[in-house]
DNA sequence: ACTTGATATGTAACCGGTTACACATTATGA
DNA sequence: TCATAATGTGTAACCGGTTACATATCAAGT
């Protein structure tokens, strides 16, 4: 790899000047321009970042935060945010943390060390001691901070009303529900929504972790205790699989029997027999959002903190009966 | 963020001491050591790998080149490899590149000026005049080079026999294969020990890409045209999920008209319904293996180029009919 | 007592960029 | 014509580490 030092040389000029031209900023002859141009283009140079990145105190790097990239929700947020990352010209680096706090906070300093630019959180932890008092520029993605961080969501309690409705105005009349994790607040406002929605017409409810097995137990117990029931709203799209599984095992028929309404609009949704009402969140949207909030963070220094609330849709498919459409 | 230069003052001695406690090498004695410890505790300081990087010309960062983290084959790879680098001290910056040739030649560029230690790729471009004249240390996943660079893969050949013999002694004599796109060796395959297998008794077969809504059309159009067949083997999980949908929308039983393997062992398949039987690749190891063997590449700084190649298995779940049980 | 090797530590060069500053040279305006 | 501003370029300091080298002390060996 060529320095900056061999350009110089090459065109006869001083560092400064390649560095000028490189920059574009400063005084620089057409001339001296053109020879340090061709330099470059002869030795094929590209500036050392890492340099670069020494005097300026920026690498061009944001850090992305993740529980667990396995997870299917959250590929299509890491898809968007490298793409708006690099369409600016930043990288990301990648972090799974599995919600663990130690491995969050060796990260943490790895990504400071290296002089992140920036930070994109998607972590869940009820208890973080570690965000508020960095000083990085960092924005919360599908996640509820308290102090001062700018955060990005979508509207999960509105959604969990849209659910309940949905799943009312398609004639369901006795209710269940499979609610997340009950420390992740994001997803405990889908089951509020729902459940103020849903009154007393709900006949039953349980929690689930986000695992497909953990699902499918989750959905047995809802079975065998609270059944029957014909509309059941799933607090994501995993669990929602696992109801569809679990219902055919039953000879349960779906939408017939029972309707049902996941949550997220994950690819997943499409490829379900049958394919998944749910209630989609815009995904690429939020990881676009928030990045697109967080390189304005690093780059024009905003100070005021943002909360982006994002509105969420149903998409029809076919665990509903459409109104007007009744088989 | 503390610097070396305040740690040595606090320490009473020269930055070089500091360096040499940092880095456990040199003399230093036992007094020195632990004003620089206790200095490097009281200012919380942590080296700026910047700063380390460009005088050692090594980043602690790792590039990940893939077509697109959203195909769900890919957070599995991504979070093993990210795993193994994470445990010996390494980062990993994301790529996706939709296997277009500029986007990768720009993040090459990009990886290569930040100095990253080493390469992992599982892009699968036939046309790739990039990699083979880099210097830096990469492994090829899931994915055949030609030249001198280290790969690991899984063995597709016999995976696709293995489909055949498992749907052969299922019972199944009309057998069907849906095909990926056909530029992709690792894929090709697959289909080409299917189809040695399978002989005469094929009686129908088409292509699709890994996105679900062309498998649809491709499982549409193989029904349309070469139905009825008894035995399908799909070249990965999600063209399986594709077939198994069109199947239900047909009123095929599946497994008792329609048995069906897919490819990969994603763990979608366990969500479909019924859950699929499918040839498992060894997702997370082979993430490991090709981690450790860069970081072989990097810091032992072989020279041997190897392949690896390792075994498949058959993951028999619900959409064929076990020997001995038929229904 | 004197050489020698091991131990201990500091100074300064270096990695490859950016930019403040000094110093020219040329153009502009009165 | 001359002061002043705009333009053009190079030198060297700086970013924060690592390490070659010089130097100093001390214990061991003869």
């Amino acid at each position: 790899m060529a320095t900056i030092k061999q350009v110089a040389k090459r065109a006869n000029v001083s560092v400064a000047t390649v560095s000028r031209v490189m920059n574009n900023n400063g005084y620089v002859s057409a001339e001296a321009r053109e020879a340090v141009e061709r330099a470059i283009a002869e030795l094929e140079y590209a500036p050392n970042r890492v340099a670069r990145s020494l005097f300026t105190k920026t690498s061009g790097l944001i850090g992305l935060i993740m529980p667990d990239i396995t997870n299917p929700f959250f590929p299509q947020l890491a898809r968007a945010i490298e793409d708006v990352a690099n369409q600016h010209g930043y990288q990301v680096v990648l972090c799974n943390t599995d919600e663990q706090l130690a491995k969050e906070q060796s990260y943490l300093v790895a990504l400071q060390t290296m002089h992140v630019d920036g930070l994109i959180i998607t972590t869940n932890h009820s208890d973080n001691p570690n965000y508020e008092k960095l000083e990085l520029p960092m924005v919360a993605l599908d996640r509820i901070v308290k102090s001062g961080i700018d955060a990005v969501i979508s509207d999960g309690y509105e959604g969990g009303r849209l659910a309940a409705e949905t799943l009312l105005n398609c004639g369901a009349t006795r209710l269940a529900h499979i609610g997340g994790p009950e420390q992740l607040q994001t997803v405990k406002r889908r089951t509020d929504g729902f459940l103020d929605v849903a009154g007393d017409r709900l006949v039953g409810m349980t929690h689930s972790s986000f695992t497909f097995k953990e699902a499918l137990t989750a959905a047995q117990t809802l079975f065998d205790e609270h059944w029957p029931f014909d509309g059941l709203f799933a607090a994501n799209d995993v669990i929602a699989a696992a109801v569809l599984q679990e219902a055919v095992r039953r000879n349960v028929r779906v939408p017939q029997d029972l309707q049902v309404i996941g949550y997220d609009g994950i690819e997943l949704g499409e490829m379900t027999s049958p394919p998944l009402t749910t209630i989609s969140q815009p995904i690429y949207e939020m990881g676009r959002r928030a990045t697109e909030r967080l390189l304005d963070l690093i780059e024009k220094k905003e100070t005021v903190t943002k909360e982006i609330l994002l509105p969420v849709t149903l998409t029809e498919r076919q665990t509903t009966i459409r109104k007007g459409h009744d088989t």
